[in-house]
Order: C-alpha cells, then sequence, then structure tokens
DNA sequence: AGCACGCCGACT
DNA sequence: GTCGGCGTGCTC
C-alpha cells in the first residue's frame, strides 16, 4: 500500500502530495482523510492522507519512506471537506493544505503538535453486588449512581468524601475516566412567538423549495422578524431530521441572540465563535463531526461544519464584511462556500439582510437568487424618524462634539429614563497627535499611519501593529512644547459625556474595553438590565443587539466611515448608519435617531435618512457602473510586499508589465502604494485588476503565482473579489 | 518551512 | 589554507 500525504506546510512548492509506503501494522488503520505522521526533509512532520493505491502499480521513481503513524483514528477530513478544499484552494489562489487547515479547529492543525488534551472527567460506577450495612451518606451516594448510572466523583465528594473512600475500598464501586465536553448548553423550556403573515409566507416560500438550492435573499427592514423566520425553517428540517447551518456577524454572536436558539432547540446546537478557547472549539467541533448536534451557529468559519445531512445554510447580516476572510490565505467568502455546499447538499441558502450588498440584491433582481420582501417591522411600529444635523453649522454655536439639537434629544430621553445609544466609529482619546508649531504629526515607526492617543493610559498606539510609547511632551522635531491632540474618539466622547450628564451612567463598548474573555457579553448584558443610561461604542454596537428601552440613537461624526478611501464606502456608510437607527425604537415606544455630519447632502446619508434602501441601491449602482466597478466589474488586488522597498517597487512594476500584456481585456490600476503603505516594516504595493471574464484570470495569476514562488525576496499576495482595495 | 549544498570574502 | 555569508533548490 502507498498513501499519499499532504504535510502541513503552506508553501506553494509543496503544494502536491507525497508518497508513503504503509507499514504493515498500520494497513487495516489507514483511512482517506486521516492524520498521520511521516518523516519529510530531515523532520517530523503532520500531514493529511488524502489517497491510498496499491503499489504494484507501479515502482516509484522515488525511494519511499514509511509512515510513521496514526495521528488520531477518526477521519478529519471527510469526502465533502476534501472536495471543498480543492474547490477553495482553486477559486482563491491558494495553497490546498491553507484550505483544509482553515476548514478544521485550530486543535487540528498538525502544527499544534500532539493535540490539545481531551477534558477527562472521574465518575463513579457500580461494581460489585452490595452487602452488609450502609451508613446515610453511603446509601444516598450509590442511590444516585443507580439513578443516573454514573456519577461524577466531584459531586460525589459534596456528599462525603469519606464514603466515597470506603465505598471504593470495600469494592461496593469504581472509579472510571471519561471525556467531557468543556461547554454545557443548558436546555431551556421552549418558547415560540407566533409569526406574524410575512413571517410565515417567507418561511412557505423557502421550505416549499427544500431540496433544491435555490438561493434566497429575506430582503427585511430591521426589527422585521428574520431571526424567528430562521428558527421556523430550522424547526421544521429539524422534524425532517435536517441539520441546518446559521452565520451570524462574530460581533453580534452574543449571549442574547444564542440564548434565543438555546430556548428553543436545546442541546441539538453547538456554537463556535472567537471568544472559545481552542480546546473548547474542538469539543464542539467534534460534537458536530459525531452527530450530536443538528444545528450549528457561528461566525465565519462556521460555514466549515462537518454535518452531513444539511437541511439548510442561514446567513444573517448577509452584508457583513467579516464573511470575507482577507487578513490571510486563503481569502475566501463564506458565501461562495455556502452556495458550494447547498449544491452538494442540495439544500436552499437564505441570506438575510436589512442592507444587502450590491452584488447581492443585484444578483436578486436578476432572479439569479429568489428575493423575499419583508417591509414591516414585527411590532406593526414605524421605522424610527432619522434627524440630519448640519455639523458645519452647528460647529459654529457648539464647544464639543455634541450639537444642541443631539443634546437637548439626549435630555428628553434620559428625562423619561429611556436609554441612549451613540454611535462613534473611532476608538481611542484623538485620532492623532501634531505639533502645533511644525506641523510634525506622530506616526508609527513600523506602519505608515499616525498614531492614537489613548488618554487612560496617556499612551500613543498604533491601530495596525499594536506599537504603543508614550506621549511627547516636547516636539520630536523642532523641541517646543505645542504638541496637541485632533480628533475625537470614544474615549473623548466618554469625558465630554461625563460633563454634559455628570448624573448619568455611561458605558464604553469598543475594541479596547472588550479584548477581555467576557467582557462583551458583561457590557451587553448590564446595559440591557438598564444598569446604564448611555451605551457609547464604535461600529461593534451597530449590529443585531436588541434593547426594547432604547429610544434615541445618535451617531456623532457619519463622516469616519464615509471618508475612508475604498469604493465601497458610501455602501458601508448607508448600512452603518441603517444598522444603528434600526436598534432606536425596538420596544413599545416610538423611536429618534440623530445624524451629525460634516456631509449632509451625501446620497448615503440622505437615502438612509429616509430608510431608501432601493433609492440608495439605484443610484449607487449608477456610480459603480460609470466607474466600473463590482456588480457590474470584477476586482482582484495583487499585492506585492517586501521588507525592501526597491525590491517592492521594482517587481511591481515588472508585474504590471507583463498584466498589461498578458491581459489586454482587463484595466490594469498602478502599480501604486497599498493604502497603508507600510505595515510592520513591510512595504507595500499593489496592482488592481478589472475585468469581465473570471476565466481569462486564473491564469494568468497563477503563471504569477509559480514565478515567484521561490522568491524569497518579495511575497505576492492575491485577493480576489477583495472587500477592501 | 527547514535544511543542505555551494560558491565567494576576511580571518586564526 | 578555513570559517561562514546567504542564494538556490529539494523534500516522497
Amino acid at each position: 500500500m502507498i498513501a499519499k500525504v499532504l504535510v502541513e506546510l503552506s508553501n506553494k512548492n509543496i503544494d502536491k502530495t507525497f508518497d508513503y509506503l504503509v507499514p504493515k501494522e498500520l494497513e487495516n488503520k489507514i483511512q482517506v482523510g486521516i492524520r498521520v505522521t511521516v518523516p519529510f526533509a530531515h523532520q517530523i512532520l503532520e500531514g493529511f492522507l488524502l489517497e491510498i493505491i496499491n503499489d504494484n502499480d507501479k515502482n516509484s521513481e522515488f525511494e519511499l519512506k514509511e509512515i510513521i503513524n496514526i495521528v488520531d483514528a477518526d477521519i478529519v477530513l471527510n469526502e465533502e471537506l476534501l472536495e471543498l478544499g480543492k474547490y477553495i484552494a482553486a477559486t482563491t489562489l491558494s495553497t490546498l493544505i491553507s484550505a483544509y487547515q482553515t476548514m478544521l479547529p485550530k486543535a487540528l492543525k498538525a502544527k499544534q503538535g500532539i493535540m490539545v488534551p481531551k477534558k477527562m472527567e472521574h465518575y463513579l460506577i457500580l461494581k460489585n453486588e452490595l452487602a452488609g450495612k450502609l451508613t446515610n451518606s453511603q446509601k444516598e451516594i450509590l442511590d444516585q449512581i443507580k439513578d443516573k448510572g454514573k456519577l461524577l466523583k466531584k459531586e460525589a465528594n459534596l456528599i462525603s468524601s469519606s464514603s466515597v473512600k470506603t465505598l471504593l475500598r470495600k469494592g461496593f464501586i469504581t472509579e472510571i475516566e471519561e471525556e467531557v465536553y468543556r461547554l454545557h448548553h443548558e436546555s431551556n423550556l421552549k418558547e415560540k412567538y407566533p409569526l406574524t403573515k410575512l413571517q410565515q409566507n417567507a418561511v412557505n416560500t423557502i421550505l416549499d423549495q427544500k431540496d433544491t438550492d435555490t438561493v434566497f435573499l429575506i430582503h427585511g427592514v430591521t426589527g422585521s422578524g428574520k431571526t424567528e423566520i430562521y428558527m421556523e425553517i430550522i424547526e421544521k428540517l429539524l422534524q425532517l431530521g435536517k441539520e441546518s447551518i446559521v452565520l451570524v456577524p462574530e460581533i453580534s454572536l452574543t449571549e442574547q441572540i444564542v440564548a434565543r436558539f438555546q430556548t428553543r432547540f436545546t442541546d441539538s446546537i453547538a456554537i463556535l465563535h472567537s471568544r472559545l478557547s481552542d480546546g473548547e472549539k474542538y469539543d464542539e467541533w467534534r460534537k458536530i463531526a459525531r452527530g450530536e448536534v443538528k444545528i450549528v451557529i457561528g461566525a465565519r468559519s462556521a460555514i466549515f461544519a462537518p454535518l452531513k445531512n444539511i437541511g439548510v445554510i442561514i446567513i444573517d447580516e448577509e452584508h457583513t464584511d467579516s464573511y470575507k476572510q482577507d487578513s490571510c490565505n486563503p481569502k475566501y467568502h463564506a458565501l461562495d462556500i455556502a452556495k458550494w455546499r447547498g449544491k452538494y447538499h442540495h439544500c436552499p441558502v437564505v441570506l438575510g439582510s436589512a442592507t444587502p450588498t450590491l452584488e447581492t440584491y443585484a444578483r436578486a433582481k436578476k432572479n439569479r437568487y429568489q428575493l423575499i420582501e419583508l417591509n414591516q417591522r414585527v411590532n406593526q411600529q414605524a421605522l424610527p424618524e432619522i434627524k440630519i444635523i448640519d455639523m458645519n453649522q452647528e460647529r459654529k454655536k457648539t464647544v464639543g462634539s455634541f450639537s444642541q439639537p443631539l443634546i437637548d434629544a439626549m435630555q428628553e430621553t434620559l428625562d423619561k429614563n429611556e436609554q441612549i445609544i451613540l454611535l462613534l466609529n473611532r476608538r481611542g482619546y484623538s485620532s492623532f497627535v501634531s505639533c502645533k508649531n511644525c506641523g510634525y504629526t506622530e506616526k508609527c515607526p513600523n506602519c505608515d499611519i499616525s498614531l492614537t492617543y489613548h488618554k487612560s493610559s496617556n499612551t500613543l498606539r498604533c491601530h495596525y501593529c499594536g506599537y504603543g510609547t508614550k506621549l511627547n511632551e516636547y516636539c520630536p522635531e523642532c523641541g517646543e512644547k505645542a504638541l496637541s491632540t485632533l480628533g475625537t474618539g470614544t474615549e473623548k466622547i466618554e469625558e465630554e459625556l461625563h460633563k454634559l450628564f455628570p448624573n448619568k451612567r455611561v458605558i464604553r463598548m469598543d475594541f479596547d474595553t472588550t479584548s477581555k474573555k467576557g467582557s462583551h457579553d458583561r457590557i451587553i448584558k448590564s446595559f440591557a438590565q438598564e444598569e446604564y443610561d448611555i451605551l457609547l461604542g464604535t461600529q461593534m454596537i451597530a449590529k443585531g443587539l436588541d434593547f426594547p428601552n432604547v429610544t434615541l440613537v445618535g451617531v456623532i461624526n457619519a463622516d469616519t466611515s464615509l471618508n475612508i478611501p475604498d469604493f465601497r464606502s458610501s455602501e458601508t456608510t448607508f448600512q452603518l448608519l441603517c444598522q444603528v437607527a434600526g436598534r432606536s425604537g425596538r420596544g413599545e415606544k416610538k423611536g429618534k435617531v440623530i445624524i451629525q455630519t460634516f456631509n449632509p447632502d451625501h446620497y448615503a446619508i440622505h437615502y438612509a435618512q429616509t430608510h431608501d434602501y432601493l433609492g440608495f441601491f439605484t443610484m449607487e449602482m449608477s456610480i459603480r457602473h460609470k466607474l466600473g466597478y463590482p456588480p457590474y466589474y470584477y476586482l482582484t488586488v495583487v499585492r506585492v510586499l517586501s521588507k525592501s522597498y526597491d525590491d517592492a517597487k521594482i517587481t511591481s512594476n515588472k508585474i504590471g508589465e507583463y498584466f498589461h500584456k498578458t491581459l489586454p481585456n482587463a484595466t490594469i490600476l498602478g502599480p501604486s502604494v497599498a493604502n497603508i503603505f507600510r505595515i510592520n516594516n513591510i512595504y507595500r504595493f499593489q496592482i488592481v485588476l478589472k475585468y469581465k471574464k473570471e476565466e481569462e484570470i486564473d491564469p494568468i495569476l497563477n503563471q504569477l503565482i509559480e514565478h515567484y514562488k521561490t522568491n524569497s525576496k518579495v511575497k505576492i499576495d492575491i485577493d480576489k473579489n477583495p472587500i477592501h482595495i
């Protein structure tokens, strides 16, 4: 027997299987999809066994080595996942091994060495027939063991540890060790809200096509009850023995939403998100792989949940940009994976959003997706009234970041004991520090970006590489004591709020206050329980949260996201404003929204004000058409990274010329310096390709990768269908 | 990714 | 004469 093994090194040079002999003693344990250890280039590596062939077919040109051992008996990559990995590697132009690695929980990556130790617990079970007299506590322990079949030793010790010892010594009971899962989802009473007619129609439409791979788009205003629709579909499919995957944005994967699902589906659920430890993730993953759960809820990577009989894949808040992995390879989009798996399992994919991406909505309009419109809120409440404040005018009248109309509205809301959410899309205290005398700005020594001042720690920090330094008193350039902080971040707003409303309770939620484990949920919980009057935060407060007592949402500065130099900035701004506006008036009381901006006439703000998705869509589509951007054209960004400025520049020029020669039908922008020119001392140049036909691009890009795969000076990084350019 | 092999400069 | 720089290429 010969096994074809893919070793765990992500490098284009070795992105292929290597042949190994299977030793006799492993022959009956070997299966496709398991992990094995093999000798490889003077080291021992783990790898995935992808194929088994018979060795009498051919005599190899290589001197074959033997597989050392199998890592664990279970198959980690089933047939579907093996296929899916190939699809991902091919479409994202990444290595097959990196595709498989992203599909599996970290603990299963061979690089982790020997696995995360499974968590074990000690249990007591009955051993011999009972004879003789027993004390009360001994009786109780034995009763409980008889009752449940086994008893946690810890629990028995709580009754009486000396009785446990006696029973063990006399041989009545014995101790065993069993694996336990780290997370246990409490079962709850089931509760269900009756669906509105609109909701029921949506459910029926989807269930009528439950055996097709149709992609549905539920375009529903905020508060239209999409989650209830999802749950109803899941329940109906569950009754048919079918499984479900639900993707939700990482930041809205809070206890709040998880509890809603748990209440209804109790222990059929597995939950996957980044705040779990590697061990917890591994446990959840194994529950899924073993078929012990039927519903998987999670962020992006939950799309790879190894369910075997999927009935529906739901992607909530479909427009969320974190569904695309863009920090490392493979740069895949969960939506593409969902569609692939939908085809594989012959099951529908359901996308839901109040503000779908232009790409998605355009497909729905062209009937590539089936569109379901929900234009009413469940409680029949009107969408909140949105007021735009022109800060060009207001700025003259006020000192701080708050306009008088916003202050008045806040006062009014607080007087009624109702709550407020304030959005400011910038953390820290000030956005940069500069010298009033010479104009010098404090920049990160590793990155081409200005440092943000954090007052609480009196430090300057880089939001890209994490670099931190004390704030200088004197300007390092001219020596004057003239450094001042400019721009406004959440820390500064918090300070202003304490001055404006000294006896009101403010809680801040941003990257800095949520980095500790559990703090995210704690903030949401305490605000929900009305321990605070004002929730101030960055965009992480915009999505999915449901606080019935919030009747005012204030956007301190709508321009922060508008000014980002990216062709999607209008779209993101529109989405952000609609979403944060949707946090207001979710309960019985009517909601209000106030947006402060220096661009009151911008169409993204205008259409958000009137809750006019279609208006925005039409407008933005015409702009994209004119400028040749998605969904009219495909985009690919090719980045050239190097520690050497010259190497990066020379190589990117060469690649630019190569594209001009090989891609006559594409528009080639650049090479130019990337958005942030230098991160962590790596120089970045980029070339943007715009094109109509995808199949023309891939061979050229593959040739490029092939050409540079052995070059150690520059790295070529390709992002197809990028979210940011 | 590692690690060996190989071909050129400054040293006991 | 030799130690060691890192460029190139291979790993079943």
